[in-house]
DNA sequence: TTCACCGTTTCGCATTGCCGAACGAAGAAT
DNA sequence: ATTCTTCGTTCGGCAATGCGAAACGGTGAA
């Protein structure tokens, strides 16, 4: 999330920067992409061109843009993750069921990533969207996901990247965090009110292999006025619940 | 689609061949890629780790695999298409009506990309994922797209790719495409049999701004012997028409 | 008409990223 | 048990590479 350089081959770092900056400006000129990454205008010049060639970038009318080469890649990705063909139909399940947003999580590199994402009826609409890297505690399904790794990798995953705090009800001390893992694990589905956005409720399961480890975490979000009282609380969670189950036996009984 | 290295920045060509060849083994180790890109293991080392920092590549256990960071890109690439999230929908919308396999392609670069792929409740599974790259004279879709753009855009698509041949069946000379394309705009659809692949019948129709001008193209695809008399390919092509006619109703009035 | 800013090109210099060699570890073959 | 191979990793020297600065033609605003 923030400008590393220390990496053996820089331009590389040089090139990651680009397409984040190109992404954030949604779009940049030469010369503009220069000033923001403080870089001489062949340089950025010369970089574009390069990318242009892979389609990793796309020039329209002398604005530049992050292209569709990249898709591919990102697909390729999101397709190897296991299950991702059932996951992927069991999450239009709950979507539709539900009627609210239901979205699956993944963890790569200490990050939560969105992979899937499909809206019900009335689903609210959020800023994440496919791809986007999430912290693991500022999300429900995230921490549906801690709850169930091994403690190792949770210490891990907070080595790496802290307990960033997003809201005031974000939890960022370390025991604070167990306590709610714990209690992840007894209700055995995480639920959070404003935590990741105000006026957001949503509530997470994960989605666990045979040996116990989770490859992922699903979950439904929705408005707050809508998901209100206990009951249809604990409708959508058992609704998750389910389905998560179908999926790990599923996985179980074949090796995709 | 080939190798190209010709560019201002070479590293850029590197890493893309990287990647592209780490897709192709679908994981490989450090030696294995330095074998395969015919570089030394340290340049392959160090390119990998780099990448990894970004999230561009994954270790596990020794071997490295495309990562999920590329997909935050290619996500935000696809929904910048015109009319993407409309597009999402009336693809569904399709897929459901026909009960086959939708899918929506659009252009970059001279070459074909689908973007949008949805199936229906017995839809063929082809070997184009969301992502790929074709060639326009390939698909079907990319013969409707083709069919509507300007003269000199579809003579650009040509000087750079050529007519590649794939099937007995693929038109590869100018004079047939010329033909092919003028037969297209008769007909207001485009429409294949065994051109793509063996046994596949495919139908597509393109979607088209105010001016004129095609944004993209929708098809259906399915077996040759569910699609085989006038009046089912005849059907298709209705559904395909209406829902392209209101993408192009809708984003007349929207300026999304 | 002037000025400012755009994308593009060229060029010389210092950085950078390349290769080859060597290391310890792990597994297979003997 | 031990040799041999192959793995991932580290290091250092050298040449290619990618960098910034400056200049060019074009375009639109002042």
């Amino acid at each position: 999330m923030s400008t590393h350089a220390d990496v053996p081959v820089k331009s590389i770092a040089r090139m990651a920067e680009l397409l984040r900056t190109l992404q954030l400006l949604d779009g940049a000129g030469v010369s503009e992409l220069a000033r923001e990454l403080d870089v001489s205008k062949s340089t950025a010049y010369n970089h574009l061109k390069s990318l242009e060639e892979y389609g990793y970038v796309v020039q329209e009318d002398d604005v530049y843009y992050v292209g569709l080469g990249l898709l591919d890649h990102g697909e390729y990705a999101r397709q190897r993750q296991p299950g991702y063909q059932l996951i992927r139909q069991k999450v239009r399940e709950v979507a539709d069921e539900t009627g609210e947003l239901c979205q699956y999580l993944v963890e790569e590199h200490g990050l939560g990533v969105f992979i899937v994402r499909e809206s019900g009826d009335h689903a609210v609409e959020t800023s994440t969207r496919i791809g986007n890297r999430v912290y693991l505690n500022h999300v429900t399904a995230g921490k549906a996901l801690l709850a169930y790794l091994p403690e190792d990798h949770v210490a891990d995953v907070i080595d790496q990247h802290g307990l960033p705090g997003k809201t005031e009800h974000t939890i960022t001390s370390v025991e604070s965090l167990q306590a709610e893992l714990e209690a992840i694990r007894e209700r055995r589905y995480a639920i959070d009110r404003d935590e990741h956005l105000r006026g957001l409720y949503a509530i997470g399961v994960p989605v666990r292999l045979d040996d116990g480890q989770p490859i992922g975490a699903m979950s439904v979000a929705g408005p707050a006025n809508r998901i209100n009282h206990e009951q249809r609380a604990e409708e959508i969670a058992q609704v998750l619940l389910e389905k998560a189950n179908e999926i790990e036996l599923t996985l179980k009984h074949s090796s995709v």
